[in-house]
DNA sequence: GCCCTTGATTAGAGCGCTTCAACACTTTAT
DNA sequence: ATAAAGTGTTGAAGCGCTCTAATCAAGGGC
């Protein structure tokens, strides 16, 4: 800069204001200053004017897992919306585990970020209030259970309970009563999920035929679970699984078992990835919103900067989208 | 720090000894401070710190695309090797637009990365030659064709010429001849396939069969295109799709289409993502090692940091995955 | 008893930028 | 003519940290 500022024969005050577009400079030294940083290949340095500003214009992402399809649109949600807002953001990977989560946020802290969002994470209510006290934290796709004794962080969340519901009203519809749900183990949204579930099941009068078993949120943490369910008497006629990559992986483990979906099992997914579009699976599965909740997420941080102090909850409304996985139970 | 300093009874200059772990502070203060710290919730501000030391021990990831899985696993692999050499990264998307990218590298660059990994880039051979002479860069999954006048980027590329080969002899094992090529488009490794799929046509002395369509990298990309190539007399009995994403797409059309895969058409992709591991998908490809490739790439750049200077290419070997989408051609 | 080491601690400059208050110079109002 | 207001520019302090060189205290050797 000082470099600059010498050769436009300016002060380096001058060029700071006009780097930053200022308008109370001379057309003419705003030019000189401009072909000298040209000329000389200047670049601001980001971490110095974040220094000097008090501010980085930074909000902080931390994924639950990247290789979650879901989560990386709602990814890019945020960050569309961040950068119409002119902010930048920062995205770092949890990779599912809350430790690893943990220890992404304090960097993300110790980069002075303006806001973080929280994407699918597996922080609980005490890490989450802690964190809530430090920034402007919103919760995006994840939520915890009955969270009345709020702790300080918005979120925005597609209704998991109603989805589920959804889920639960369709397939008793179609005539199925042993419906069973494999459900996202430790997951932030896997409680909700449950209960609707259960709630549901309850409404159609097959409270006492409720089953959940233990699965988790990726393909391989299905085939236990359905090697086991096989070999059991009274098998269900549908399964809700947690969410569309575990629902691929039912769908899989269906197929070496030699189960034809939907003829003499239907199976349901969430989220409504796109390989849940794929033909070839065809799964029918609850859409959430994702770009929207990735772009009300910044909404929400913003407002938290601008003033706002008690925490909100944005919740979204989920849809069905039936496609070739569910049909009528085999008679 | 100030606070801290004080509350320890200390210099702000023993308070950073302590905090980076020198090894030259008695155990006594270094308790003194450690509490302090605790006490008033101290944490160190990277901004300042970088700026003081020069060094920001952060690695730059521009990725291509976030929603394709291939590209998110090796982010992952990159993340694994920065964070046992104690580098952070940080991620940007350029979301296929190569405005966006030079605009991501701009931003990465003003944060002063120490090096950047750009995976499967857009860039062409001027905007790389401009980057690597600001930073360190390494090209990790996408090439410039005939890299003879070298941008001084760093590359990890799996071999796309070998990997489209194998495909073409595979198929041609098989006894197909009509073998068509969807490829990439505009993307950075669709030339080295579109090249290694010729190369293999010619090799099997079916130079003049070869036929080229142009595709993309996603599921969508495919829909013209096998419209088209359905209308048309004399079809192919299989295809190669640039990668898994528009192999799905293929797939999906087909089906449209009533065509069975493989009994009327085989079908090949790409990277060997999870979505071609799924049974329904079975999708025979070409595997790519994710994990290592952003591995060697964190490596390269670490290579550069220590003071290499000529650039170099490391080049995986692909390996053909073999499932359910290739067969003999009708008869 | 003095000088030299050794080890622990600190003062202070500096990293690259922003920004406030002050300044010089015009222009306008009186 | 003079005061007031407006423009454009700059000097210098300060953002939160690191790091070199200087300082200090406490033995050890002679």
């Amino acid at each position: 800069m000082e470099d600059v500022a010498e050769r436009a024969d300016v002060s380096r005050a001058l060029v700071s204001l006009v780097i930053n577009g200022s308008p109370k400079v001379s057309e003419q030294k705003r030019r000189r200053v401009l072909e000298a940083a040209r000329a000389l290949g200047y670049r601001p340095n980001l971490m110095a004017r974040s220094l000097a500003q008090q501010r980085t214009r930074i909000i902080g992402v931390l994924v639950n897992d990247l290789r979650n399809p879901f989560f990386a649109e709602v990814v890019e949600g945020v960050e569309t919306a961040a950068e119409s807002d002119e902010f930048g953001i920062v995205v770092l990977n949890g990779r599912r585990d809350r430790v690893r989560e943990l220890a992404a946020v304090e960097t993300l802290v110790q980069l002075q970020v303006e806001g973080l969002a929280l994407v699918g994470t597996q922080l609980d209510r005490d890490d989450l209030a802690e964190v809530a006290d430090i920034v402007p934290a919103v919760m995006v796709a994840s939520d915890l259970v009955g969270s009345l004794d709020h702790p300080g962080a918005d979120a925005i969340v597609t209704d998991g309970r109603r989805g589920a519901e959804l889920v639960v009203e369709h397939l008793t519809a179609l005539g199925h009563e042993r419906i069973l749900h494999i459900d996202g183990a430790g997951n932030a949204s896997a409680a909700e999920r449950r209960q609707g579930y259960l709630r549901g099941m309850e409404t159609a009068g097959l409270g006492d035929r409720a089953d959940v078993r233990t699965g988790g949120d990726d393909e391989a943490a299905a085939f236990a679970v359905i090697d086991e369910i096989l070999a059991e008497p009274d098998a269900p006629t549908a399964i809700f699984a947690f969410n569309d990559l575990l629902a691929a992986g039912v769908l899989d483990r269906l197929d070496d078992a030699g189960v034809s979906v939907p003829a003499d099992m239907s199976l349901v997914g969430f989220d409504n990835t796109f390989i849940a579009a794929l033909h070839h699976l065809a799964l029918t599965t609850v859409n959430q919103p994702r770009l929207t909740m990735g772009e009300m997420a910044v909404a929400a941080l913003l407002e938290r900067l601008n003033g706002r102090d008690e925490p909100v909850r944005h919740t979204l409304d989920p849809e069905l989208v039936v496609r070739g996985t569910t049909g009528p139970p085999p008679s």
